[in-house]
DNA sequence: ATCCCGTCCG
DNA sequence: CGGACGGGAT
């Protein structure tokens, strides 16, 4: 074991946060704190974690499970194929693997949903092989020390990481290894302002002795964000409500949403109005817009959606409504998984 | 504004 | 290999 290794697992034993996955191997509760994990705070996710395992608490139970359901679980979490995948591979596990986890990294990474990242830390954690993590902390605490330049978006970089990794991750433990430096790098060596004053690894660390800690890790460049213009329609029929579930490979597939009209510049409601999909949708109503009307823009990494929803009252059907979306009691809408733009909005629009 | 940097898909 | 995929925290 070097002597960062047993820096990091020291420190680790200290400091960690008492999370409720640190206290099991079990691979099917590892599993789902990793994907959980993905892209996700540890704050954000510990709540998810809970209702998730006390809503499926086996993989069995997610096997079995209504997508739906576990949509709703997963909402506003965010990435929803994360769930998707998970309630594929659940049934996979089941049909071909006896309903036995995989024990082996080899097997792990064919599953769907599991990359080289979750299928290290569930061989690592569950099953004690050195497989090393290379998560988004790890990637900056090792280019601060080693002073690596390599960004890890390319291959090379990657391997570069890897092969560190690979020479100080123990083999004993090395679970425990790879908690410590994710932990080091979230806690401690944190992208913005670390406090490299109080960490045990400075006089070992390459950023801190060449002053270099603002530079390290390689930027990722920034991604372009495509504007889209989405107007809703939180249409209410007596008691009831109209809304359609997404299934096009598009942002928050199998989510539930209300009616939508996505238009190609900003429309003012009188716009809208004179809009074919408006004018299907209201057929043959008499359709009473309430002027007050809900503005928000959410911004996600790679798209900023400028949103209204208008709420619009109507005292009968058509066929168009009828075919082409669900008819629900507007009280059983928190049972749908809808995304968190909207859930935002029902907040505001049924106090 | 910048961080999440994981995985899948084409 | 490059782009898509959410939402919150800081």
């Amino acid at each position: 074991m070097t002597n960062i290794s047993k820096s990091l697992v020291e420190w680790y034993s200290r400091y960690k946060r008492d999370l409720p996955w640190r206290e099991t191997k079990n691979p099917y509760h590892i599993w789902v704190s990793e994907i959980i994990l993905q892209q996700t705070r540890v704050n954000q996710g510990f709540n998810y974690y809970y209702r998730f395992i006390d809503k499926f608490p086996d993989i069995k139970s997610l096997a079995f499970s209504n997508i739906d359901d576990l949509l709703k679980i997963w909402q506003g979490l965010g990435y929803y194929s994360r769930a998707r995948n998970m309630h594929f591979t659940a049934q996979d596990i089941i049909n071909n693997y006896d309903g036995e986890f995989p024990s082996d990294y080899s097997e792990l990474i064919k599953l769907k949903g599991i990359g080289d990242y979750t299928a290290s830390a569930i061989a690592s954690i569950s099953f004690n092989q050195a497989t090393p993590v290379l998560d988004g902390n790890v990637f900056r605490v090792i280019a601060r020390i080693y002073g690596i330049s390599e960004s890890t978006q390319r291959n090379a970089g990657k391997k570069h990481f890897k092969k560190i990794l690979q020479e100080i991750i123990p083999d004993e433990n090395p679970g425990t290894f790879n908690q410590a430096i994710m932990e080091f790098g979230a806690l401690q060596c944190t992208p913005k302002n670390p406090d490299c004053e109080n960490c045990i690894l400075k006089s070992v660390c390459f950023a801190y002795t060449n002053n270099m800690v603002a530079e390290l890790p390689l930027k990722k460049q920034k991604i372009t964000q495509r504007i889209r213009y989405f107007n809703y329609i939180y249409i209410i029929y007596k008691d009831f409500t109209f809304i359609e579930k997404r299934t096009n490979n598009d942002i928050w597939k199998l989510l539930y949403q209300l009616p939508l009209i996505e238009t190609e510049n900003k429309v003012s409601i009188e716009n809208l109005e004179k809009t074919q999909e408006w004018n299907q949708l209201f057929e043959g109503l008499e359709p009473e817009i309430d002027i007050n009307f809900y503005k928000k823009k959410h911004i996600l990494s790679h798209q900023i959606l400028v949103t209204h929803v208008y709420k619009v009252r109507i005292n009968t059907m058509n066929d168009f409504l009828l075919n082409n979306y669900l008819k629900i009691y507007m009280s059983t809408l928190p049972k749908y998984g809808i995304p968190k733009l909207l859930e935002n909005y029902l907040k505001v629009a049924n106090k």
